[in-house]
DNA sequence: GTGGGTTGAGAAAACGTTTTCTCGTGAATT
DNA sequence: AATTCACGAGAAAACGTTTTCTCAACCCAC
């Protein structure tokens, strides 16, 4: 066995390597042909002696396929791309392992590639994932869109999640953003709250999405809001925010698009010696754990109440989605759209 | 251009991927050989007409190479393996966002793999690195490490991150652990605090260096001190610190090892009607944003205070060792142990 | 003017598999 | 009993590149 050959030290790699073991040498030393070897590690049936000899061969030898030369031969790859727009967001990290794990289990490996919402490296990790002859993509689109005359994924199936392509007709599981909003909305509402402000993205079909519904449930309602989209979510969200808490109609509850966007807020509040919930409600997206413990002042109840998403669900009904459409490229396209579950805790 | 030949309809790519362009395409239209392709695709000198030539023809053709064949054939890959133990802590995602942009920098593509602490996955992880033939691996062991006769790797250049295997003679990078919780605890002590809990995992040498530091330096300043170690960082960790907090000598401090025992401390805390910090400190490892809202009662001043891990530098740093090691493969092995810094919120 | 050295490009081999082709063997059908 | 059929295994082709090999053309020095 190899590993008895070679000694400890560090650069024992590089003598594996180049004494590496091939699928002849397999084949030679269970006394058999390369193709028969190939059958059976891919299960096909052949003659049970000599499955056995093979795979005595195989351990014996340690010989591991040479995943490249088996993609280029056999003309499709196990790998799917994984495109998110921001690896540092839970949501997406929570996605991602739900992707993987259930790619895994349909012997399918991922490659997970972060883009910062940068279009450039979108379209850059697209061109990748081409050249490397991926099966498909799982895509969430950067915020900021460039111009482009084709959609991604001309060569190969793409499924969206998350945001959505304006025109473009892919596969996509999304949130039920605009209902959502709502339902934070009226949950403020029930709460009491009547002078209710919105921060938006205004970059991406989610921001938007949830903009319209938070402006048809307060409409509905007969709320003043005051919805304001900002464009970077960077340092407009703070002054957009500080302007509204100086001027004549303070809210008394504030709704946060995204994460980020929710962090920003507290921040702007808390600069202001201003207090959740007590001095200001507060709802946004995306469940997280520590959320169970700001708000708490020692007088008790209060917090910040979500939209949580069902990342298991995304992630698996995304992967599900792309492997179903590999079997049938041309069955018409489909758009998923699933409910959030309202974490109450204003 | 063969974007306007096929429509728009979805199957596109099939066909478009049945029409696959390649290098001899290229070289067709060009009017010139393969090889000129390649070598001008290399960058290597060519006549300048033919470059041209062919860099219209690739151009024209929408040529894109095939990595898996580049790969057969070149014999070398510019893969990179990361393996992290869990892809939703954040300290995790920041690594990988770090190595990655240094990778891409210099040309590398970086498969970034999950294990969710389970060492089967990790094992098939190096496993399937090893098929792919990867250049290298980077990675965060899984805290329960299975018996192995031989180290992770044997087959390819490692590089350790924020976990060491004991004995293995691999290059790693490490926070100076040890050091680091001496100084938290040296923090708890100038805020005044005299009966400092520790929580440290058992499983990693992370969570035992942890501890060490935590009791050498509660010995120097003459603190009383309960250090537990918890198994399995789950409902344990609840358990012990309920039985701390309801026994004699109730500590007016708490240090947590990682960011899930910090949590678990939070939410035993509110269980029990604590908050902090009014009632209780507490301190841990790895900065979040989040940190800076929560123990923020009406009253004000107060909060946890952390060792914020260099996350950027780890991952750089790793990705050069690795590089390096690339380059020089019979190099000693080395071991960098980098500085947090405290983040003072108590 | 000849010989040696350098340069650059095409032809062909090679990378490690899977797949197709071919053929031999034994079973089943007539 | 002869013919077909099914099956299983080896030989060889193929996948799309890079690299080696070969050779022609050119330049420079003697």
């Amino acid at each position: 066995m190899l590993a008895a050959k070679t000694g400890r030290k560090a650069g024992d790699w590089r003598e594996r390597f180049l004494m590496a073991v091939g699928i002849k040498d397999v084949a030679r030393v269970a006394g058999v042909s390369a193709a028969t070897v190939s059958r059976v590690l891919a299960g096909k049936a052949v003659d049970a002696a000599m499955q056995a000899r093979v795979l005595d061969a195989v351990k014996s030898t340690g010989y591991r396929p040479n995943l490249a030369a088996r993609r280029l031969r056999s003309r499709h790859s196990n790998v799917i791309g994984l495109i998110v727009a921001d690896i540092r967001n839970p949501f997406f990290t929570a996605v991602s392992r739900s992707v993987e794990t259930v790619a895994a289990a349909r012997g399918m490996q991922v490659i997970l590639c972060n883009t910062d919402e940068d279009p450039g490296k979108e379209a850059m990790y697209l061109d990748l994932m081409h050249q490397e002859r991926a099966a498909g993509v799982i895509l969430a689109p950067s915020r900021q869109r460039v111009a482009r005359t084709e959609w991604p994924g001309g060569e190969r199936p793409v499924v969206l999640i998350d945001r959505a392509i304006p025109g473009a007709d892919l596969d996509c599981v999304l949130l039920d953003n605009e209902r959502m909003a709502a339902v934070l909305v009226e949950h403020l509402h029930a709460r009491g709250h009547r002078r209710i402000a919105g921060l938006f993205g205004a970059m991406s079909t989610t921001g938007l999405e949830r903009r319209a519904g938070f402006e048809r449930a307060a409409k509905a309602l007969g709320l003043a809001t005051q919805a304001i989209a900002v464009p970077h979510s960077a340092g407009e969200a703070e002054r957009a925010l500080a302007g509204l808490l100086s001027g004549p109609q303070r809210p008394d509850a504030v709704v946060a698009s995204n994460g980020v966007m929710l962090l920003n807020v507290l921040r702007t509040l808390r600069a202001q010696g201003l207090f959740v919930p007590n001095d200001m409600a507060l709802a946004g997206f995306d469940n997280n754990d520590w959320m169970d413990f700001v708000g708490q002042g020692a007088g008790g109840a209060g917090g910040i109440s979500v939209i949580e998403q069902p990342v298991e669900e995304i992630g698996r009904t995304a992967t599900a989605m792309l492997l179903d459409r590999l079997d049938n490229p041309q069955a018409p396209t489909r758009k998923v759209v699933l409910a959030g579950k309202l974490v109450a805790r204003g």
